[in-house]
DNA sequence: ACTAATTTGTTCGTATGTATG
DNA sequence: ACATACATACGAACAAATTAG
């Protein structure tokens, strides 16, 4: 076997299975595992680190649903839905998982002003953000409206890019090194305006779904968006479990109807 | 002090960690620990278990937010949000959280089938269902229509019970010993037909948050429901974090806007 | 302002049980 | 029957944050 043993910072002030966490994290985005995931005791002679903390790891792997595991079975990768935050819908994810092309119609991109929104992101109120306003489309059909606020200084390496297609979250990652750690999501239900609907191809009226996150990377907030769906082409699922089991009481997905 | 040091059965095939979870539960339930919680080491001394087991309980009930805890403070109780489920929504309890009086109008309990109904909860066509619909008020405007279909055979003794008021899991817990411990739920949005608008007293065409639910308790179907909610009353508030914090990963919750 | 006590966080080690293939 | 892999449980130690005095 011989595996390279991975090395980790003792004297670092972040714990060992944080470090460990990141480095599992780069090789699953770099597509080592192709489907199967190393077991514990793997992990513990790979790091040099006891079970315990191995087990620390994994059990936020679980939780997030990006690994599988269980007494007896060799673990493996949950390629069924992938979650690129680990948590809540990513409408490109989503369209994809459903075997939809995603696509969308870029309508503009701009640098602008907007204290209702600057106040949302806990910024000071003539912070410049950058503006996307996109039409989704699935397959060939238009699904949602969606217009992100992002801080402009952090943002900026997205004005070159080609987002007519993607996960904003990827580009953010790609181009500005910005990844993601949490969010607060307000869902709601509104009926489409005539504009809504000429966006949306419903009639005036149509149920819609209304979700606006707030997306942070660790502190600092980098993301206002609001998204309104198409509540004729898609549910939101979510699903939790209180269960004494090994697998976390969490878990969250979404699916297309 | 002289703890009453509390036994835990040793020889049965249930965890240890699960055994104390339960007895901490039903303590939790009783009122004891009025509003603090027992440290770690406290609990290690109660139960007569390791430090790892004691851990291995309190990190649910931390991931659930029942209990708070953070190095150097003294462990408390998370009275803020009462999540009954530890989980997703109860409007019971969002509405009580709001300060407004919860009520419900029963428009009908009766046993019935449906084979729609029963293939969801995953029983026999020919179940017979306690079929229960409500209409709930906050304050003094109904808010949501609610129809939650139960298998009769464990929700019977829900038939004499009083439902025009409070949780029907609390209801369920009291008087059939039933806790769900799990739940699948689809969110949609739809707009509301004549007869949804007069008893919701919104207009026809108005937006309404649609809430379905399969609820467990442990692998046995419980409950299908489904509710309908203003949209112009309730918004539905997730948030969800993949920091690397001790507190877990997840906690959701619902806020009345 | 400082110290001591408390409490969780992290990490190590070890051992045994149980489900799967 | 056997090996693999997770599940549970014990023990111990030190670090870091907070609070009590």
């Amino acid at each position: 076997m011989a595996e390279p043993r991975r090395d980790l910072d003792r004297s670092s002030p972040m714990p060992l299975w944080a470090q460990m966490l990141d480095d599992l994290r780069k090789r699953l985005e770099a597509g080592d595992f192709d489907d199967s995931f190393p077991s514990e005791l793997t992990l513990v002679a790979e790091y040099g680190v006891s079970r315990n903390t191995v087990r620390e790891v994994v059990r936020r792997l679980r939780a997030e649903g990006t690994v599988l595991a269980a007494r007896g079975k060799r673990p493996r990768l949950n390629r069924a839905i992938r979650q690129p935050l680990g948590a809540f819908y990513s409408l490109y994810e989503s369209i994809e998982a459903a075997g939809l092309r995603e696509r969308s119609v870029v309508r503009s991109v701009a640098v602008r002003k907007s204290a209702a929104v600057s106040r949302r992101l806990q910024l000071p109120s003539d912070t410049p953000l950058l503006c996307i306003d996109r039409v989704r489309l699935a397959g060939d059909e238009p699904l949602a409206t969606d217009r992100a606020y992002l801080p402009e200084d952090r943002a900026r390496p997205l004005l070159g890019a080609d987002l007519s297609s993607g996960s904003l979250y990827e580009h953010l990652a790609e181009r500005a090194g910005l990844r993601l750690t949490g969010a607060e999501e307000t869902l709601s239900a509104t009926t489409a305006t005539a504009l809504q609907a000429r966006e949306l191809e419903v009639v005036p009226g149509a149920p819609l779904l209304s979700i606006e996150r707030l997306g942070r990377a660790g502190k600092e907030p980098i993301e206002w968006r609001r998204t309104l769906v198409r509540a004729d082409r898609f549910v939101l699922v979510t699903q939790f479990s209180l269960e004494q089991g090994p697998e976390g009481p969490y878990s969250l997905h979404l699916t297309r109807t």
